[in-house]
RNA sequence: CGGGCUGUGGCGCAGUGGUAGCGCACACGCCUGGGGGGCGUGGGGUCGCUGGUUCAAAUCCAGUCAGCCCGACCA
């Protein structure tokens, strides 16, 4: 392609909004254009490297046994309230009626209307496992959209839903979409980090993501850093396990517990300070309520209560924390000072019309020498001791674990931490929306056999960021040559009409052998044109002027090592197709 | 949803009450011609929107819309 045919739409200014590498680099390069919040075109080029994405995702899926559909963006509200969750997606899926006042959604994701198609044709076991896959628009209004394409509003997903007639089957697609994944990113020239992710209030028995290390990323994942060992996980999946170098506690089981006043102290920090005891001494209370139930957890002083697990664990999905008086009617203190002995309500209880849900976090099983809150105002409890003064029948996981936290996994290294980007996550759904949509085949038998799911996801627009976000330097992007839009940028310097005849010339060759090339025919400078060369990142930059056409070598510059070479025509094309 | 900041030509920005500017980009001319070149000429903006204060508002005030950043979490 020429430039006089296809243009640069290149920029000196760095667009004034853009945090990250990636959205400077696709916009000043040309490859994005921003039109809203969250909500970009994309332009020739960077349409060129999106479709590529795709079809490397496409080719993938299908090998690893996919089968590609293509389902509706405006997606039927009667299709979400089957499965239950248009009032549980809230805020973040886009609504919109038709004439007749119809609801619709555009759709966030596509379990329910995946799931309506299979179980329009879906009749019998023998059609099992099949795994159907689109490569589609999906819209949420994110609560910031930020980092270009990173997080969008409107964004291309590949995102495939498998059924099966047992687990053992969804097992094995899993583990085949495993495999396709690692094969997309590595041709994608991405390096990822797969990890445990939580699987949420999904029903789901397992779950990963794929993640692209970097400083920007928005999740926060802990790695084993035993490599025998291997473990890596999202923070929000991530069991914790003390460290027992920071153990250190006060063992005071003979003492009596008492409370002692605090007056206005209320944070554990200052009752530390005050009483000269480790704030890993102290039981911290954290409480949620629901429409329904009220959600009182406690967790060691010196740690943080993990939301997501918490929220796991009691199947909450809309709640809040607790009010002044959901805490004042429960504890009979103001906020500050909860505490589980001799507190008035059990688990189970019922506190102002709402039921009483008490979580202990597992590390508090057995501890003694503890100080908490005294459901007093101004008060708080001293060497309180679990199972004298209160017991916890079952400790949960309910701690956010950290770097040099030990590794749940192998169970003696320490974790370290690192943050990354979600480019793919593969999930086992389970029988959740199958049996709300009452999705139902005939076993061996003839008896009615629910399919069990599994989905996979796929990002491609941000799949593109992060690669550009791992390849890039001072002076522009550094495309992998499955991704780049062209693999040479020829840069003609010719004048007369015989250099330009000579341009042309290998232009015709190298097409004519199959190599992308992008002519950059343009009336400008040298200069403009090498800035431009190295800004949209092609991956060799083949110069073509002059002195090339008499010393009959080509100068060829390798983008991403900055190498300069001589080449003959016939080594160029060797070099490229090698 | 809370806090902060920002809306001025295509892009990036300056302009604190008195004739709307700069850089880049764009058009034309000349020069230059292997790393964003030079000189000159030129076109382009109801200063986000609405209302108010004032002889006079891009500038002050109120409201509103949009964008960006931080937070939305530990009692």
């Amino acid at each position: 392609m020429r430039a006089s045919q296809l243009p640069l739409f290149t920029s000196k200014n760095d667009p004034n909004d853009a945090q990250v590498a990636s959205h400077r680099l696709l916009s000043r390069a040309g490859f994005i254009r921003k039109q809203g919040s969250g909500l970009y075109a994309y332009l020739p080029f960077g349409d060129m490297v999106h479709r590529k994405i795709e079809q490397i995702v496409r080719e993938e899926m299908n090998r690893f046994g996919g089968v590609e559909v293509s389902l509706p963006v405006i997606t039927p509200a009667e299709l979400w309230q089957e499965s239950g969750r248009w009032d549980l997606m809230g805020k973040e899926m886009m609504r919109m009626q038709d004439r007749h006042e119809v609801g619709y959604a555009l759709g966030p994701t596509h379990e329910e209307a995946m799931t309506d198609v299979a179980r329009s044709f879906l009749q019998s076991y023998k059609q099992l496992p099949i795994n159907l896959y689109q490569i589609g628009r999906k819209y949420r209004d994110e609560i910031r959209p930020r980092y270009g394409l990173i997080r969008c509003r409107e964004f291309v997903m590949k995102d495939a839903y498998s059924f099966h007639a047992d687990d053992k089957s969804l097992d094995e697609t899993y583990q085949k979409m495993r495999e396709a994944y690692r094969s997309i990113f590595e041709r994608c020239g991405l390096k990822t980090i797969p990890v445990e992710a939580d699987s949420g209030n999904m029903g789901g028995s397992g779950s990963e993501e794929f993640m692209v290390a970097s400083s920007i990323g928005e999740e926060t994942l802990l790695l084993c850093s035993d490599e025998a060992c291997g473990y890596r996980s999202n923070q929000e999946k991530t069991a914790f396990i003390e460290n027992p170098s920071r153990g250190g506690s006060r063992s005071a089981q003979d003492e009596t517990a008492e409370d002692f006043e605090t007056g206005a102290l209320k944070t554990i920090e200052e009752v530390a300070k005050l009483t000269g005891q480790s704030p890993r001494d102290f039981i911290k209370a954290v409480i949620f309520e629901d429409a329904q139930n009220i959600f009182l957890c406690f967790v060691q002083g010196d740690r943080e209560l993990s939301e997501i697990k918490m929220k796991n664990l009691a199947g909450a999905t809309d709640y809040w924390l607790a009010s002044e008086e959901t805490i004042n009617a429960l504890t009979g203190a103001e906020p500050g000072y909860a505490g589980p002995v001799g507190i008035k309500f059990k688990d189970g209880e019922k506190v102002s019309k709402k039921t009483l849900r008490v979580f202990f976090d597992r590390h508090l099983k057995g501890r003694s020498g503890l100080i908490t809150g005294a459901n007093k105002t101004g008060y708080h409890t001293k060497n309180v001791a679990e199972g004298r003064d209160f017991t916890i029948a079952e400790g949960h996981d309910l701690i956010v674990s950290h770097a040099g936290d030990i590794c749940p996994q192998c169970k003696k290294a320490e974790l370290t931490e690192t943050r990354g980007i979600e480019v793919g996550h593969i999930f086992k759904l389970g029988k959740k929306y199958s049996e709300k949509m009452k999705l139902s085949v005939l076993d061996p038998n003839g008896k009615p056999l629910t399919p069990t799911m599994g989905c996979y996801g796929i990002g491609v627009g941000r799949t593109m960021a992060t690669s550009v976000e791992q390849n890039h330097d001072e002076r522009g992007i550094i495309w992998h040559k499955n991704l780049t839009p062209f693999v040479i940028y020829l840069v003609s310097l010719a004048k007369a009409e015989s250099e330009i005849a000579f341009v042309d010339q290998l232009y015709a060759t190298l097409q004519a052998k199959g190599i992308s090339v992008y002519l950059d025919d343009r009336d400008e400078r040298a200069g403009v044109k090498f800035n431009d060369a190295e800004l949209v990142g092609f991956p060799f930059i083949v110069t073509v002027g002059k002195k090339s056409i008499e010393s009959g070598k080509l100068e060829v510059k390798l983008r991403r090592s900055g190498e300069k070479l001589e080449l003959s025509e016939t080594e160029l094309v060797q070099l490229v197709m090698g």
